[in-house]
DNA sequence: CACATGACTGACT
DNA sequence: AAGTCAGCCATGT
């Protein structure tokens, strides 16, 4: 792909589905190298400066900790977002994360 | 070109 | 099980 590596991680986000979400890890692997992974929170950081509005708060690392929510606007719009979604959020770590883990590979399969 | 940074992950203690 | 250390890759200075 001639896109950057930063436009692939954003592409793959915007696709996550609603009430899914998904780690740095998988994303970075989906992309070739699971090593990325920094990358992905790397470009992330950037997300806020692109035209659509990147889901970033379905972006967790492999715990399913809020590691960047401290990146939003405001710390607490993650959770908010997360949880308005059905997500569950306690103590900035995601329940059931597991079950709402979505892997880009599967790219809609979670149907 | 070399060094420093970062929303991470895996292995070890 | 929880905390610590080092490795990895793209971007910026």
């Amino acid at each position: 792909m001639d896109k950057d590596f930063y436009a692939r991680v954003f592409d793959v986000v915007r696709l996550i589905p609603k009430g899914k979400v998904t780690t740095y890890g998988h994303i970075a692997r989906c992309l070739g190298s699971r090593r990325s992974a920094r990358l992905v929170g790397y470009a992330m950081n950037l997300s806020h400066t692109q035209d659509p509005t990147i889901p970033a708060h379905r972006v967790v690392n492999r715990k399913g900790l809020l590691t960047g929510k401290m990146h939003f606007k405001d710390i607490d719009q993650m959770q908010r977002l997360l949880e308005k979604e059905g997500i569950e959020v306690k103590n900035d770590q995601i329940l059931r994360f597991q079950d709402h883990l979505w892997d880009p590979a599967v790219l809609g399969d979670d149907l």
